[in-house]
DNA sequence: CAATCATGCGTACGAACGTACACTAGTTGC
DNA sequence: GCAACTAGTGTACGTTCGTACGCATGATTG
């Protein structure tokens, strides 16, 4: 068996894959352009990923667990109740869609999942991550309100012209999770 | 003045945009197919529009007004908070993104929202219109977050696995809204 | 050492792309 | 009826794209 030459070559394909996603959108993706930023030739393009498609497959499934995995800790880290009403707060003011980089991959994996159910077996497997997160300190009820109220307002804190109030977030997270 | 052969060329090409975009994405949407969708030469595509930035900021300018106009319309027609609280659930179930072509279009525009500010004013009139027309049943602070649960519940909706559960949405509106 | 084989790359091809621009045709003003 | 003008079109250019495929290189086997 001949020893692989540079065996994280994949990888930084889809690292790079990720990057260009976030700067140019997937509209703005090619081989070509992802190629150039991981410093491969473009054949390994063809070599390691049968398409497009299987490139942002795997980049988004990386995205989404990397994502979700801050996420899981967060909350983890909570030994109560009170302290996991915080954690969401946090994850929605700090963490979570935070930088502009995690903003447009998450709508741009959106918008594929929105379109074609192979994309959305992502989006199914990282909402059925954080909701079982969730699920350690709130009901099932409150888990699926909180879990949709923490996406709402990631999104309006990034798109609205508001700034942020944060006594609104805690306000709000208080209500859905109040017996 | 000469008379305009075909006074809504314009509004065709708009239109044909939106339809393609909710088929292939920014992505898989060129000049050349919108021209052919629409049924008119390709050299009518930098007549009417500058570019493609031009053709996307139109279209999505003209598919915010839609879908807010809807809301606005369903939210005005409630004379009372319950009957605002019921259009909030039926706006959440029935109208809003339950197309697959609301959905995509909707995280296509935030996936350019999100990366550059020209088409962020696009979304920040989008949410301030609709923050204002919840504003005319709700305190403005039940507002921005019976704004931010739509949204997200929407979504979740849509690309979560979980099928709806109404009774959580009436639920988590009535928690919101309480005073 | 020779034969074999898998890994990985360079290149080239045809298709599709955005855009510029010369152009036609039909209208207006005189 | 002719000159000036404008709306709208057809085409062609240079670029970029995805992908196929023949080839090099270095390891493995006997």
């Amino acid at each position: 068996m001949t020893r692989r030459l540079d065996p994280d070559r994949r990888d930084r394909i889809i690292d790079a894959c990720l990057e260009l996603i976030a700067e140019a959108g997937v509209a703005g993706t090619s081989h070509r352009k992802v190629a150039e930023r991981a410093n491969v030739p473009l054949g390994s393009m063809t070599y390691h990923f049968t398409g497009m498609d299987e490139l942002l497959r795997e980049a988004f499934t990386r995205f989404s667990d990397t994502v979700v995995a801050v996420f899981e800790e967060r909350l983890g880290a909570a030994g109560s109740v009170a302290e996991a009403r915080a954690a969401v707060v946090g994850i929605i003011h700090d963490d979570l869609l935070a930088s502009p980089r995690d903003l447009v991959l998450t709508h741009e994996l959106y918008a594929l999942a929105a379109r074609s159910p192979e994309y959305r077996q992502i989006t199914h497997r990282w909402m059925r991550r954080s909701r079982a997160a969730l699920e350690r300190h709130f009901s099932p009820d409150a888990a699926a309100q909180l879990d949709a109220l923490i996406e709402g307002l990631s999104i309006h804190r990034a798109l609205d012209t508001e700034p942020t109030d944060s006594r609104r977030t805690v306000d709000a997270v208080a209500r859905i999770t109040a017996p």
